[in-house]
DNA sequence: GCATGAAAAATACCC
DNA sequence: ACGGGTATTTTTCATGCG
């Protein structure tokens, strides 16, 4: 019979020799099932050196039969590489088990040039060889069969056939489930071979909340609770915040602890690490919000809290704040408890409300990139575009590149012009839609169609990228163009619908999510080329694309300045400009004529000030708000009480063009400072450990404090960001900086955040305007001199 | 031994 | 573990002086 069902999930399991691919879907019914593929072949590939044939190789292979007794078959095939027709020898194989083996082995063989394929997962390699994706609709036949394997499904089938895509844009209704936990104890990070998990709060999809509380400390009872909760509401998605480097780990651990097991999957086993570092719970999606959160880079310390104020789930001011908890205290003290629970409820209200906000992009980009829900936001941008290239190959008989240790080389990437600085009125920002993208379709740029410099041009003729003098071919298309333009092509599609739909529709929700994604993946292109961790790494590629770039705005810039336009800054694809339409659509029209590239006026702000350095401007847009880029105001690693000076003063010069209000707006705010009227959290500095601690050559402030930290039994890991203030004292700033939370406003050194955070962010901006440090500061009260000053 | 300035390390931004 | 270009702060090193 048919089936239609949307993908969630797939693993692969070897029983009795026999490898399985496991899919688990949900029907048009509601019902989830789970479908066996027993009769998908791995396989893998071994391309022929020149001048040998496969017969040849077939024959080598077949007389050393008994060292590869699993061989199935072995099959001709021709296929290209890098753009180039090769003979390969499809060597399929009993189970996916000894496909590396047996690659490396035949590798070796007479005649053999190399073997391909051989490290694509089993499970991946169905998806891809049938094309169907996660999260999509498909049809399969399919026959049912009792439920023998123990599994929790509401039907159990064997596959008779590929699924086949569907299209269908609406989603079936999903169970989702969120969580957080709660580990207590006295100093420090809790251990789970000590501390128990004391609050477990649940939230689901049709609206239920749960909370799992421990009595005297005692756990057990919370995680057999958690357990069955789970289990009885059977969800689809499970979501949290850090699931992936802490909950599912402790849990599982204090599980152990108990002999208890974590059942909580839909295959009876226990969550495990799997590819990019994300836990796998079998028949579930798994998704960490700490990981998507990377989506949202004005988010700086991605904090749960932060995350749900940014996206308005949750305000900060109107919450229980992880720093306002003490966990010991707070746990012990029947008076306190209360607000421990709350808290521990609003952590998982937060969690739901942030799925809500971001399931729907990684769903599209789960689709898109063709990999499982649960591991998009674990796997890094390079790898979601490679998967998608990877499905487009297949499609087209390229062989997949293997993943190679290379040396780093660098090249030359876009041009930044010098801004002029000082305040401009009325100034126009035009740039080249998805530049690299477009250049790359234009010119034919992509890893089949470069021609390398000892080869002989094709009959077809080239393209050859300027500075560099790479050479690719015209035709065929390549790879990159097929991809690319089609990628652009359906965001095109889409943006019109999304223009007649109410955006608080779920189409409109689902469109414009598909858009978020199609556009992540469409700007990955081209950095993907250049990344030396690239199967398709071909450093002339993004060599060239930067080359024409850099071409390309040239002669914009040139040609602009021919018209009569002043150009008074321009960074990579985009120029500002004096906002004059006529002369600036005849600048659009002969830049289409000369490069075959559309520049299209992107926003005009009525003032905008251009400090002396590069990437940091700030524009007063139309409709009175400010638009900040690159300045102290846009980074993380600033105090806010410097941020938010430097944003008031930007106000005040962009706006009321006041500078002197400016800068008695600085003074009295330093006045303030001196008093300690700014609040503490605006003192914190924000520094990211970007390696582990005792990899640093120097002593810097934010390492010092994090080691103060780990000395109290924090638990740091790279990517961890370090918050702390500067203390009073003498010596070097590293022996100053004390974590915040170790720290209390009493010890906190005001005249370092005057000196070396509000003047520096204030000056950046002031200083365009005449104004000098000196003005910012305070007027020291004018005092009768006394002997002792003037002995001094 | 110490002040000074240049270089290196480290981070986070822009596009 | 996508790219290069850029600004900035703090530490560290090298140098010259006395």
């Amino acid at each position: 019979m048919k089936k239609l069902f949307w993908l969630l999930d797939v693993n692969s399991e070897v029983r009795e020799q026999k490898p399985e691919v496991w899919v688990w879907g949900i029907d048009d019914k509601g019902q989830r099932i789970l479908i066996i593929e027993q009769n998908f072949p791995a396989y893998f590939y071994l391309v022929v050196k020149d001048g040998c044939s496969t017969r040849s190789v077939t024959a080598a292979i077949t007389t050393r039969q008994t060292e590869f007794p699993l061989i199935l078959k072995l099959e001709s095939v021709s296929r290209k590489y890098f753009g180039k027709p090769v003979d390969a020898v499809k060597v399929y194989c009993r189970s996916p088990d000894v496909v590396s083996k047996y690659a490396k082995a035949m590798a070796k063989i007479e005649g053999v040039k190399e073997s391909l394929e051989d490290d694509i997962r089993y499970a991946m390699r169905y998806l891809i060889d049938t094309s169907a994706s996660p999260c999509s609709w498909h049809e399969i036949e399919v026959e049912e069969t009792s439920n023998t394997r123990g599994v929790q499904v509401d039907k159990l089938y064997t596959a008779k056939s590929p699924p086949e895509r569907v299209e269908e844009v609406a989603f079936p209704q999903l169970r989702i489930l969120g969580f957080s936990i709660i580990a207590y104890c006295q100093r420090g990070a809790p251990k789970p071979d000590k501390n128990p998990v004391v609050i477990i709060s649940v939230a689901a999809s049709n609206g239920k909340e749960q909370q799992f509380i421990a009595r005297n400390s005692n756990d057990k009872p919370v995680l057999e609770g958690f357990i069955k909760c789970v289990r009885d509401f059977d969800p689809d998605v499970i979501v949290g915040y850090g699931t992936n480097r802490q909950d599912w780990n402790y849990l599982t651990a204090r599980a152990r602890k108990h002999c208890l097991k974590l059942l909580v999957d839909r295959a009876s086993t226990e969550p495990h690490t799997s590819v990019y570092g994300h836990v796998s719970l079998t028949g579930r999606a798994s998704v960490d919000l700490f990981d998507l959160a990377d989506e949202l880079p004005e988010v700086k310390v991605k904090t749960l809290e932060n995350v749900a104020d940014f996206l308005g789930v949750m305000k900060l001011g109107k919450r229980i704040l992880p720093e306002d908890i003490d966990y010991a205290t707070h746990w012990e003290d029947s008076r306190k408890h209360p607000s421990l629970v709350k808290f521990s409820k609003e952590k998982t209200q937060s969690i739901m409300g942030v799925a809500r906000a971001m399931l729907d992009f990684a769903i599209q980009l789960s689709n898109l990139a063709g990999i499982p829900l649960d591991h998009v936001g674990t796997a890094a941008v390079g790898f979601r575009i490679e998967w998608y290239l990877v499905r487009e190959a297949c499609k087209i008989g390229e062989l997949i590149p293997k993943r190679l240790e290379r040396p780093y080389i660098p090249y030359a990437g876009a041009v930044v012009l010098e801004p002029k600085p000082g305040v401009h009125e009325n100034i126009a920002v035009l740039d080249f839609k998805a530049m690299y993208p477009n250049i790359m379709i234009t010119r034919n740029v992509s890893p089949d169609t470069y021609v390398g410099s000892s080869e002989p041009e094709p009959s077809s003729g080239v393209n050859v990228a300027p500075e560099v003098g790479h050479r690719f071919r015209k035709e065929p298309s390549g790879f990159y163009r097929e991809v690319l333009s089609g990628l652009i092509a359906s965001r095109d599609e889409i943006r019109p619908k999304l223009s007649k739909l109410n955006p608080k529709s779920p189409e409109y929700r689902t469109l414009d999510a598909r858009q978020k994604a199609v556009k992540v993946i469409t700007n990955a292109a081209y950095g993907y080329t250049g990344w030396i961790g690239a199967r398709w790494y071909v450093k002339p590629v993004a060599e060239a694309a930067t080359a024409w770039g850099r071409d390309i705005i040239m002669s914009t810039v040139n040609t602009a300045k021919k018209i009569g336009l002043e150009v008074v800054y321009s960074d990579t694809d985009s120029v500002f400009v004096n906002n004059d339409p006529s002369k600036i659509a005849e600048l659009s029209e002969k830049i289409v004529k000369e490069v075959g590239l559309e520049m299209k006026p992107d926003k005009v702000y009525t003032r905008v000030l251009f400090t002396e350095a590069k990437k940091k401007y700030c524009g007063l847009l139309p409709d009175g708000r400010l638009d900040i880029v690159g300045l102290e105001v846009v980074r993380g690693d600033w105090a806010n009480c410097a941020k938010n000076v430097q944003e008031r003063v930007l106000e005040i010069i962009l706006k009321q063009q006041a500078p002197k209000k400016a800068a008695e707006f600085v003074r009295n705010y330093i006045v303030d400072l001196r008093q300690k009227k700014a609040s503490y959290r605006d003192l914190i500095i924000w520094k990211t450990l970007t390696k582990p601690v005792e990899e640093y050559q120097v002593k810097a402030p934010h390492v010092e404090a994090a080691k103060r930290l780990m000395r109290e039994r924090y638990e740091l890991s790279m990517g961890d960001k370090i918050g702390y203030v500067i203390t009073l004292g003498a010596g070097k700033l590293y022996e100053k900086a004390k974590p915040y939370v170790l720290a209390s406003y009493d010890e906190v050194d005001t005249e370092y955040y005057v000196t070396n955070q509000i003047v520096p962010a204030a000056s950046r901006i002031l200083s365009m305007l005449g104004i000098a440090e000196e003005e910012l500061l305070p007027i020291a009260i004018p005092k009768t001199k006394t002997l002792g000053d003037f002995s001094k």
